[in-house]
DNA sequence: CTGTTAGCGCATTCAC
DNA sequence: GTGAATGCGCTAACAG
């Protein structure tokens, strides 16, 4: 058995032979070309010289040859974050509903490898791109704005015209703050984020439009900023609760520093919710595994997943549509964090 | 001011042109083709071409050409489970200062998302893949034992002969339950997982070990098996402590299951550890969060990362070497959650 | 040292 | 209907 080809993978000439066709007849059958009528007869003998060769086309020639590929490109600022990887869920289905796969990167709030990354997706020639972005303003036309379609989710990308999905912040923290006065609290103080990135921002404002409609005035020494990671939720709150007069409530507007504000009442000696309540902003699938179940405010994560990607294959099969923004509505779970009240222990919202 | 070519990025002809040589020069410089002495001068203009014109080469073609790309697929079962998103950092890290990117895909534990992901990867001609199977048994070996080199971490390929990396789940269940029998615990249950993969499988046997070696009978009323999803940790615990007579300590062997138990020992109104001990396998950067902080068996999870990474480099340099399987060495890590005990509150193995 | 030439695998225009 | 010919952008013999 003379092996002369050691391994070469097949390629559309190979089935063309094997068929007694043309190449050009092949890639017409295959990629079932519009506008072209091919044979009963033929279309067969070739299907079956695909088979018995097992030949699958060569996307990178392809690709070559298009310009595009069917894959997008999701950019995200930390993949260790749960909010993150839901809504990277949401992508990935419709994303594979629709012929696509998905090339994920993380930048780790690093804005140097947000732009290398978004270099390596023009040069693999993705047909789209999602980003979360790690800083709103400044990102370089030729990387953010050519050719290739870019949508943002749950961070504003001000300097670009781009589709961009995110939540209503505000009102999400307006709920909390709300539901907290609700509860007859006054002294309401706040864990909040970073002003430039917008959901620091917004929800910041949130919180001080629920205490003005209330009538109460914004007490600096009830606030501190954080940089939403863990660690500085810890730090914020415990400086916060150690205070002469501590806030009889929390709220933190981000997940993982709600996570450090616990740990950090825990360890005052303070309980949750008879000391102090505490609301956080974005569920955790294991929020209700906390001792007490944290109150929150949850956000579609799927939803914003499976509404970007919707609106890049949109804008893919139409690059000229004007852009939109999409803000989509966080809702109040109330578990136990705030005062007593009986509630599922587990409530996952994208349940396995 | 004629503007005839509308968008169309540099190519390496440009550059020629530009800088007054041929085409193949500038694929030298630009490559630094090892064995070819380009005069000190022409590279100058050769870059300064470049710079000019800010070309950046087409990958695509390159690829083509080569075959091959700087880019590694990962293929991870759950990218909700903060497990592989850990070690996902770890790959990621040495990937890419090893000038490779990360194509990451998430199957979602679903064997034919697998095989898609891999077909892709073939066809998008990735130096090599990680991957983190969902069956250890049934791969197809055009897929997974073709040209492209293939890894396996924290799961076995039992029908392929590749490099793996997982962690001595054995030795990590042993440790778990030495600690809770050295505490005077007799009645120690046991939430365990799929013996399918080797990570259930073992766990249970280092548990088994464990109480052998102290004389202990295996005792199966105190036994449930999960399906490594936190809903099922709730669950089976639910079960096993609502017995008549329960154990004094639990041993559970993955991450989300803890999450489940935790919340299940919480609604039945018995404390931790007060009325039952418990320890888990696999760190959570918030495990500390809890209340109480808990006790578990931690992963050197990016160093699982670092370490399929580096073995997949080598691989890909030397595809002859034969097959290394690494077992990482897993620690106890005591927290409260099996007893009282000062420890930090907030600790977190790769903190930020 | 540098240029000429020949494909990589595929899509597509234009004849037949 | 089908095939021959062309080129996408790049690398690598092979000449010169």
């Amino acid at each position: 058995m003379a092996d002369k080809s050691p391994k070469r993978s097949p390629t559309m000439k190979d089935v063309a032979k094997r068929a007694g066709v043309s190449q050009t007849t092949v890639s017409f059958v295959i990629n079932e070309t519009p506008n072209v009528r091919i044979p009963e007869k033929t279309r067969q003998r070739i299907w079956e010289a695909v088979g018995a060769l097992n030949y699958r086309p060569n996307r990178v020639a392809r690709r070559l040859r298009l310009k595009h590929t069917q894959v997008i490109g999701l950019i995200i600022s930390d993949i260790r974050n749960p909010f993150f990887t839901a809504v990277t869920r949401g992508i990935e289905d419709v994303a594979s509903q629709n012929g696509y796969s998905l090339i994920l990167c993380n930048t780790d709030e690093d804005y140097e490898k947000e732009r290398l990354y978004a270099e390596i997706m023009h040069d693999e020639a993705v047909a789209g791109m999602i980003v979360a972005t790690t800083t709103e303003n400044g990102h370089e036309p030729e990387l953010f704005a050519s050719e290739i379609p870019v949508v943002a989710v749950d961070r504003l990308m001000r300097d670009l015209q781009v589709d961009t999905v995110l939540v209503d912040n505000a009102k999400g923290a307006h709920q909390a703050v709300e539901h907290l006065l609700s509860l007859g609290h006054r002294r309401v103080g706040l864990i909040c984020g970073q002003h430039k990135i917008a959901s620091g921002y917004e929800r910041h404002m949130g919180y001080e439009q629920a205490l003005s409609a209330a009538g109460l005035d914004i007490d600096p020494a009830l606030i501190r900023h954080g940089d939403h990671k863990q660690a500085s939720g810890y730090l914020r709150t415990s400086e916060l609760i150690s205070q002469p007069e501590p806030p009889t409530a929390l709220f933190v507007i981000n997940n993982m520093m709600t996570l450090g504000a616990i740990a950090a009442i825990h360890e005052n000696g303070m309980r949750i919710p008879d000391d102090i309540a505490i609301v956080g902003f974005d569920d955790l699938p294991w929020s209700a595994a906390l001792n007490p179940p944290l109150t929150t405010i949850a956000q579609p994560t799927y939803e914003l997943g499976t509404t970007v990607a919707e609106l890049l294959l949109q804008r893919i099969a139409d690059p000229e549509r004007a852009p939109v923004s999409i803000r989509l509505q966080p809702r109040l779970v109330i578990r136990v964090s705030c005062g007593a009240r009986t509630a599922p222990l587990i409530v996952s919202p994208e349940a396995d």
